[in-house]
DNA sequence: TATGAATGAGCGTTCATTCAT
DNA sequence: CATGAATGAACGCTCATTCAT
């Protein structure tokens, strides 16, 4: 109990200040413990931060979808689109609302690399999957290397994630990957995917042009607080 | 000659540890002088922190381009491609021989959040201008807004830095560009351009197909050192 | 525990190298504790040497008289002068134990000269209450403001004290005293207080010709240690 | 030249700061030469000290008259009670003009203590001197014990210039004075000196009297700037 | 003489970590 | 398990003093 409150407070002390300059006393402070407790569980600083970090990927693997524990796969070209998009819309939610430790995350390049790595290959690892589950399923074409095409989707999608924590309000995140989307599976799937994907996209313009101010439509888990 | 020993010294004890953690005795060794010497050339350390960051912004201004002081603007279809594609792996090269100072300065989000914004519409002036300039030349549609396009084609630029600058290893910045560029001048460009930049694509991608280990060809600036 | 000691040694400290020269090194090795302990018990150097300011000017506070806290209150002219005279020379003899001390605080007339005005306050209205009593008794003058002669007489008194703090040797402060009480008083009652306090003089005078060697015979609180 | 304006500037900024807070760096600036000229012409910082100190002094040692260097010695009671007082007035104003160094060299107790007490040497002989002349010329009575009596009034007087330097407002100097010389030299003076003191003393009074809102008409040297 | 850049010892303050209770 | 007082290493900054020119 004592260590799940000294992880919530870690994470909102690191996320507002970063490793180095967060106060082992101000996290204690805010699980209502003394700086002793913290020591009863965790063996300094940095291994808070690794802990947190830890659950933090946790949460985030969660989220990422894999054929083999969904029980509902989608196979259809029609259902493919939406399942993606949604899938990754809540993903990058998740982001959004723990933007503040995901940059610290990414601010210590030389340190805690490893945990953004790891992160990246099960990225990869479940991309792949659902390549090879839709190219099993004729969406996606057979001559295409599945594991290339998974670390340009997830290269792709970093670079999205560290755009979007770098902003200071709340980007179009479904327009973007609506966007990636339409560029990465048009590239790949074979002619009934792209077709349903681009009835899609026509569907979502017109949507657009009837609706111009898109009301924002929060979805996904909430910030941890 | 001392000051510009301690600011060398400082970019790269900057670069390597980040403002809170570069130490200012590290930063007069490395220079070769005491730390008193420092204090005659600095208020501080924020400070000297300051004149780094200045120093490499005016370096960065110094390589973005613009029609009023370019003395062979190119204003026909066939050479935008190629000027605006080593105008722009020019200045990612820099930021790639500077990656880690780019890192550090992106990584304090609220303090020094300045440089990058007046650098920013440092930006965004300049490549209004071009598009004003190519669409007077009748390279840019009549009906874009410049304006907009210079905000989301820097915006766009912004995050590709930002991914790149994360890498550990040289991504293949020149093909990000062209990607980019493509994506963009397609989308504002007249059909003349639009043809032009696709004959630059299919060309590349043919070369690619034959030498498929590429060359990283080192070009532009090298790192201050 | 801890912050008693410490106040002693920053009350040592201070008094013997002053605000600006005492070192929270030292403070901190006189109490037998760390220096990382001093800054738990204290804001800094400043806030050390405002609290030992406060004890000291509450334990003097405690030192001077008035008519209020006093059961027994003197209003007949024979014990008036004795009165007067040994709760003076108490006074005094405090601020000759902690000399250096008096010393520190009237050095810097800039800073903490309010903690020198708010006990001449003090001392001035302790004093015109007991001219008031005596007035009310009959030993005072109707006519004589009191409030202006509490002033002056306190006025007095700190040209005194600052002459004596200065010295190297103890002075002969009961003479003083009795010097002052005989000029203030003499000023300002009536005839029979007159009277009595120049038979003291007269007797004072006798036993001093009889054992001119005089024993400093010190009374009153001892220096805090 | 240089060597005067550094002693010049040196007086002004250890008044201002004492002397651990004054900066040789501004020192040099007011003198208008560089700090290394400083050392050319001190041995360091305490040295300068002394320096402005012995001049101080030695200004100081100027204004006390002695019978050996004055020409027109008055001997009559008449107008003896008029030169005390004007040579007094004279050296308490010089203090009063001076009283911020004056303060300094009275704060540091331990250190410089000699140049105090040599001063109060000089003063004491001298004082000495015009009681011995008086003796011999009838106006001081013929068993006062001259050296004694030098003591007390040189000691009086500290304390009234310690008393002095302390205010923020220049105190009613002359009044002290005329008070302190009515005190000592009627305790010690014969009945001829005795009765002019008094003589002056209604004088003064009735003046007061007239002219209630006494100018101060200040005499002497002016302050050092 | 004069300069002023360079030095480096020194101190106030912070804060992660320990440990006796 | 929990506490919080105590520790001490670490670092930014100051400024008196030196010395090459």
């Amino acid at each position: 109990m004592v260590k799940v409150a000294l992880l919530r407070a870690a994470e909102e002390v690191f996320s507002a200040h970063g490793l180095d300059d967060a106060l082992v006393e101000e996290i204690a402070r805010r699980a209502g413990v003394s700086k002793g407790s913290f020591y009863l569980h965790f063996a300094g600083k940095e291994d808070a931060f690794k802990e947190v970090t830890a659950g933090f990927l946790a949460r985030l693997a969660q989220m990422v979808p894999s054929p083999e524990n969904y029980s509902q796969v989608p196979a259809d070209a029609a259902s493919v689109g939406a399942f993606i998009e949604d899938a990754d819309a809540n993903l990058f939610d998740f982001l959004w609302q723990n933007r503040d430790f995901v940059r610290i995350v990414g601010a210590s390049p030389g340190r805690f690399a490893y945990v953004v790595e790891s992160f990246e290959q099960t990225l990869i690892e479940a991309s792949r999957a659902w390549l090879e589950h839709w190219q099993r399923g004729g969406l996606v074409r057979p001559d295409v290397d599945v594991q290339t095409s998974a670390r340009l989707i997830v290269g792709a999608y970093q670079g999205l994630a560290r755009a979007m924590v770098a902003e200071k309000k709340r980007p179009p995140i479904e327009a973007w990957i609506a966007d990636a989307v339409g560029m990465f599976y048009c590239g790949i799937g074979t002619a009934p995917l792209v077709r349903a994907l681009q009835s899609r996209r026509v569907q979502r313009a017109s949507q657009a042009a009837a609706a111009p101010a898109r009301a924002p439509s929060r979805r996904g888990t909430r910030r941890a607080k």
